[in-house]
DNA sequence: CGACATGTTGAAGCGGTTCAAGTAGGGTGG
DNA sequence: CCACCCTACTTGAACCGCTTCAACATGTCG
């Protein structure tokens, strides 16, 4: 194998069509010419560590962000200064469209862990959605779906019990993981306690008394951050038959 | 004056240029040539009594909709069959943007009051998106201010106490009904009691109990449901500061 | 005018918070 | 590589904000 050959490999695995991500990111369902032009305008691989900062409340609007790896918490800073996390990010999904009403971010991401993105200038893909229908309307289902995800979150945060709240979360999470590849039933929580409480409204404590609760009623086996789902019907039981994606910015399936 | 002169008036008046909600609703800051596309694929003046329903869950997308007069709740159903309101929409607001995600809406629309609504199909709204960049843009726009608005809320319903959501409410609609040409501190509420509870997450009686409470501390004067608000900077001081915008669909400026 | 929905007010109860104390990991420097 | 420290997490107990239940008042609409 030459060089040559060997670099480009590594163009191709960067590419859209050649991403694992693929159907559940932004590109899904474009042609493959039109794939090129939004591959063109796609600055890819820009990494973060952990507790680094993709953008920041106030920061003014240059880019989204496709998650390719890592994940993120998004939040907001009350009055008081405190946080309010207002979603959970993993792979496949797009960040930052927060910031089109007001031309600058309304929120702060900040990765949970070691991750990477691929940046696309917002103005490059605004103008590249008018002449690609399809990503037009992708666009729009995007931010249509975080509208509906935020919704569903109100109703747990309105009006169901802590209980309620928790399975509903780890469902949530659940699902989208094994959307991911990863198994529906075992996985790791990258984000804090203290961070699942902040977004579900509750204490810290609340959740950990839960936890040992679903542990102790063999609902979970929970290891620090490792989460196993003995009986997921139960689960769902609890949840109320709904799980909430608690993602900042949508996936697309 | 003829009878020519008059269907002329009439037809004027019912354009989006000689709209008193122009700087609210969607066509602000199109050029006057754009403007005229819109007009042309919006049909006008649909009347919708108290109580019926602009659209509902499950209904298909076919169009969204600009509020007129009037105004509308929308609401989630849960599992358990109770509502879960997600905002209150006024004139100038876009009603049903909720529906692109899934292809068909994911909560329902009724009128609180007799009113009137622009209906925009939006098949042609999408493809006229495409052709006036200053539109699309203002969709985008439109749908992330959404987002910023249900994240507002998720702050409220997670961690303020009953007292600062009802404080934010009131200056929330304060807020944008001052914009809609009403006075900033007095005004009637078409919701009920009950709907206000359940958009805050909190009891009826709760709701009943805060506004004798501000009554009593004279920051507000309360008949039924016309609101005087007497102190307005202590009813920011209650509120955090934060008035929330609970509109479902947002309004632009 | 009566009937029913809507709103108000009081009192008891409870879900979840807060406070407090202790445990366990994970990372760092010696 | 281990001792240390600091943060994250867990568990218990007291407390409290809000809900729930109940009874009544007030509008509103057929």
């Amino acid at each position: 194998m030459t060089d040559n050959q060997i670099i480009k490999l590594s163009e191709l695995k960067s590419h859209c069509q050649n991403c694992s991500l693929y159907d559940l990111c932004l590109p899904m369902g474009l042609k493959t010419g039109d794939l090129d032009s939004l591959d063109n305008v796609i600055k890819r691989r820009q990494s973060i560590n952990k507790n680094n900062f993709l953008f920041r409340l106030g920061d003014s609007l240059k880019s989204v962000y496709a998650i390719r790896s890592g994940s993120f918490k998004t939040y907001l800073i009350n009055t008081d200064g405190n946080e309010q996390i207002v979603g959970f990010s993993l792979p496949g999904e797009l960040l930052g469209m927060d910031a089109i009403g007001e031309n600058q971010h309304t929120c702060t991401a900040k990765a949970l862990e070691t991750s990477s993105v691929c940046e696309i200038p917002f103005d490059r893909l605004e103008s590249l959605a008018r002449d690609i229908p399809n990503l037009q309307h992708q666009l729009f289902r995007l931010l249509s779906k975080e509208i509906q995800q935020d919704q569903n979150l109100m109703l747990l945060l309105a009006q169901m019990p802590a209980e309620t709240r928790l399975a509903s979360f780890l469902l949530g999470m659940s699902e989208r993981l094994s959307k991911r590849g990863y198994a529906a039933n075992e996985f790791n929580l990258s984000m804090s306690r203290g961070d699942i409480a902040n977004l579900l409204g509750m204490a810290v404590e609340t959740i950990s008394r839960l936890l040992s609760h679903f542990q102790e009623n063999s609902l979970l086996n929970v290891e620090r951050k490792h989460i196993t789902i003995l009986d997921m019907d139960k689960l769902r039981q609890l949840a109320n038959h709904s799980a909430v994606n608690c993602s900042n910015s949508s996936q697309v399936s």
